[in-house]
RNA sequence: GGCGCUAUGGUGCAACGGUUAGCACGUAGCCCUUUCAAGGCUAAAAUACGGGUUCGAUUCCCGUUAGCGCUACCA
């Protein structure tokens, strides 16, 4: 709306770091920002933040970027590697060392880190009021706390006074600058470096710049970082972007999402079977609404109704049964020819796919079957176990089915008559009514319900006690399929 | 410890001073039925607590409590 008349095109970045995969919390914050991106016909950017060589791990961004892929999240410009870009970063640290901005800090690290671990302060050094840290360098003033040893390079915050930024979600805010550290912008030299890699602060300011992104859209657990950014903003003479922090996600027992609450990988909802847009709808739903009461909103509805004022401010519990709800809808709403593709590649991952299901008659066929099975279907793989009759004739035989449906003693002799009974329907006459009326008329002439042998039947054709409706599963198998499966049953009726 | 953010059923959201507090997931029951789903109907279930402001508070303000975040030469 009017939010960016001003600012010119939007652009917006996400910039995961590369020391882990792509987890749902970063995946929402990659969803919004392109949602937002593709709402406002802007630009979108990704950024790798692989500033800390220790922990970083190149191999990763390969499973970054296939998440981003699977979700569909898409960029327009990139990605840039942080670690590629430190003349940037240098170039402005010394910037800011020459204004004055920043100063020499010969402190050794471990002064400072560790949070409660930290070496405690000195009575005389300035601390945050009424904590152990230490927020006011004693190097601010040019001397030098261990000379000799090489300085790393640290913001002089302004000494009182406040720091204000517009936050899209949460509204103005403004921090005090004494609760703020003089925190490091550049890490100390190693060998005859001057300086050592730039720290995140710098990097994220200096790039957000440079990119002329217009909206920050992150995690929630930046909000504190925010002052110091502005601060950087304004030391490196540039207007600071909108703010935009979006609630974290939490487990279900409201500790934030981690590994011990079960699957956190993007990737592994991909190999679960979860379709793409069914994760894409959920993911968009914790922590935004379009308003009203729908919930069901395919992709083209989520990019016209995306706004950051929708966005709530409160945490949100990721609930997995909701995720799994929400691809049985997908599952079975979705237009058959939206979902075919998905089940093909699941086919093709299994083996069981054939080429003649890829266009006329086939296709036919295999938009019938999937459409068939798409009710009773939770994720893409059961397409190839559990319908796996449906598309291969090699197939067990459920042993608890049996036990169920083919407890009757005159269930051989009754599929034996079946099946020279279904034998005897001429091709052109296979169908749904044909099929009903002969089983029918045989459980008539047996003196037994239908039910005994519609149970039965669907065991010896599909192997299992579970499967969609007996009569339409037939005209989908054909007669010689169905015919010979009954046949094949007996021995294993006997056997079993 | 300090600073910050948040607070509607078990969960996700709606209601942006006036509603019998709505929808969805999940749960329970019923219907449908050829197995299992799906679908339909019904039910139980919430404004954290205490003060204000107001004719009137879920909604605005303050406090308490709880949860979360930040508090690294991590990002």
């Amino acid at each position: 709306m009017s939010e960016n008349t001003k600012i010119g095109p939007v652009r917006v970045r996400f910039a995961p770091s590369p020391t882990g995969y792509l987890h749902v919390g970063g995946a929402r914050t990659a969803l919004f920002n392109w949602l937002f991106a593709r709402h406002q016909r802007g630009a979108m950017i990704l950024r790798i933040e692989d500033t800390d060589a220790e922990r970083n791990k190149p191999e990763l961004v390969q499973g970054i970027v296939e998440g981003l892929r699977w979700l569909g999240v898409d960029w327009d410009e990139g990605p840039f590697y942080q670690s590629q870009r430190t003349d940037l970063y240098q170039a402005a640290g010394k910037k800011l060392l020459a204004s004055g901005a920043a100063f020499l800090c010969y402190c050794p690290a471990e002064r400072y880190a560790g949070g409660d671990h930290a070496v405690e302060a000195q009575d005389d050094e300035p601390k945050a009021p009424g904590a152990r840290r230490i927020v006011r360098c004693t190097c601010r003033d040019g001397k030098p706390s261990t000379p000799g040893t090489k300085p790393a390079l640290r913001f002089r915050v302004p000494i009182g006074g406040t720091t204000k930024f517009f936050d899209a979600v949460f509204g103005e805010r403004e921090f005090s600058n004494d609760e703020i550290e003089d925190f490091v912008l550049l890490r100390s030299g190693k060998g005859d470096e001057e300086f050592g890699q730039s720290m995140y602060q710098l990097g994220v300011v200096v790039d957000d710049i440079d990119m002329r992104i217009t909206h920050v859209i992150r995690g929630a657990d930046h909000i504190s970082n925010t002052p110091k950014q502005v601060l950087l903003y304004r030391a490196l003479g540039a207007e600071a972007p909108i703010f935009a922090h979006v609630p974290l996600i939490l487990g279900p027992d409201k500790s934030r999402l981690s590994k011990r609450h079960g699957a956190t990988d993007v990737n592994m909802y991909r190999t679960e079977g979860f379709l793409p847009e069914a994760f894409r709808n959920f993911l968009a739903l914790l922590g935004w609404a379009p308003g009203g009461d729908e919930e069901f909103l395919r992709t083209k509805e989520l990019l016209e109704k995306f706004s950051l004022e929708g966005v709530s401010r409160t945490n949100a519990v990721f609930d997995r049964p909701k995720l799994e709800w929400f691809n049985t809808q997908y599952l079975q709403k979705l237009p058959i020819e939206d979902l075919l593709p998905e089940v093909e590649a699941e086919l093709k991952r299994s083996h069981l796919w054939k080429d003649e299901w890829a266009s006329g008659a086939g296709r036919e066929w295999f938009a019938k079957t999937v459409d068939l099975l798409r009710p009773r279907i939770r994720l893409l793989p059961d397409f190839s176990s559990w319908s796996r009759a449906f598309f291969s004739d090699d197939f067990e035989i459920d042993p608890e089915a049996k036990a169920k449906f083919w407890k009757d003693p005159k269930v051989p002799e009754l599929l034996a008559k079946l099946a020279e009974k279904l034998a005897a329907i001429a091709p052109s006459d296979w169908n749904h009514d044909a099929c009903d009326h002969a089983l029918r008329a045989l459980a008539e002439a047996e003196g037994i319900k239908a039910g005994l042998l519609i149970n039965a039947t669907r065991v010896a054709i599909v192997g299992q006690a579970v499967a969609p409706p007996l009569f339409d599963t037939m005209v989908v198998l054909a007669r010689d399929r169905v015919v010979n499966r009954l046949r094949r049953a007996l021995p294993a009726q006997a056997a079993g």
